[in-house]
DNA sequence: CCACGGATTGGCT
DNA sequence: GCCAATCCGTGGA
């Protein structure tokens, strides 16, 4: 099942704690990408210096103000695109990094776009999306796919749950120095693909 | 107008 | 462990 708007219109850290586990899918016409989400952070302009939306709108994150359900992408230090989750109703300036994921379907096109090559070794394989900058060059992700809409059927989410030995971690966020004190980094604990222990 | 810094990554010491 | 790559929004002159 794909998430709907309901799933994404909630307050961002009610999102956030339930976007785990939940299948991040691309269908470049008809070429699949899909891997589970295995680790994320949480970011709210309201009270969160951190947000790109903290200042209020400007048009790089205009993206952000939307309703819940949108894809928003940008371009970290020049160099990797990164992509979130939109989150909340439309104004508030929340959104969830996807930080990293499982690789499932279309394994071989994201070896592609990260190294340019077929194979990797078994080692190699844990760190093909395992950062919010690798997950996007893999899945072929960049700032044309920021906007888009993730209740139509080119990027969205498919429903799933934790396996039974999973658990939610929690920890302060990754590489931020404003408001880096918030426990608003959210991962499955002990998952292979993590960016960081 | 210019300087600075950032939600990262990979290569080199 | 350290650092360059490289774009763009923000803030000060």
């Amino acid at each position: 099942m794909k998430l709907k708007r309901a799933f994404y219109t909630k307050d961002v850290l009610t999102v956030a704690s339930e976007l785990l586990g939940k299948v991040l899918v691309k269908n470049e016409r008809g070429k699949m990408f899909s891997g589970r989400i295995v680790e994320l952070e949480a970011y709210d302009g309201r009270t969160d210096k951190a947000a790109h939306t903290y200042g209020g709108k400007t048009k790089r994150n205009e993206v952000m103000f939307n309703e819940g359900g949108y894809l928003y992408v940008y371009l970290s230090y020049g160099v990797h695109y990164c992509c979130n989750v939109v989150t909340g109703t439309e104004g508030t300036g929340t959104a969830i990094l996807i930080r990293a994921v499982e690789p499932l379907e279309g394994v071989e096109r994201m070896i592609m776009n990260r190294f340019g090559k077929k194979k990797l070794s078994e080692k190699e394989m844990y760190h093909l999306t395992s950062g919010p900058g690798k997950v996007c060059k893999a899945f072929g992700i960049t700032k044309g796919h920021s906007g888009v809409d993730l209740t139509g059927d080119k990027i969205y989410l498919m429903d799933s749950v934790l396996k039974k030995d999973e658990k939610i971690a929690v920890s302060k966020r990754i590489g931020i120095t404003k408001s880096a004190h918030l426990p608003w980094r959210y991962f499955i604990k002990n998952n292979p693909y993590l960016s960081r222990k």
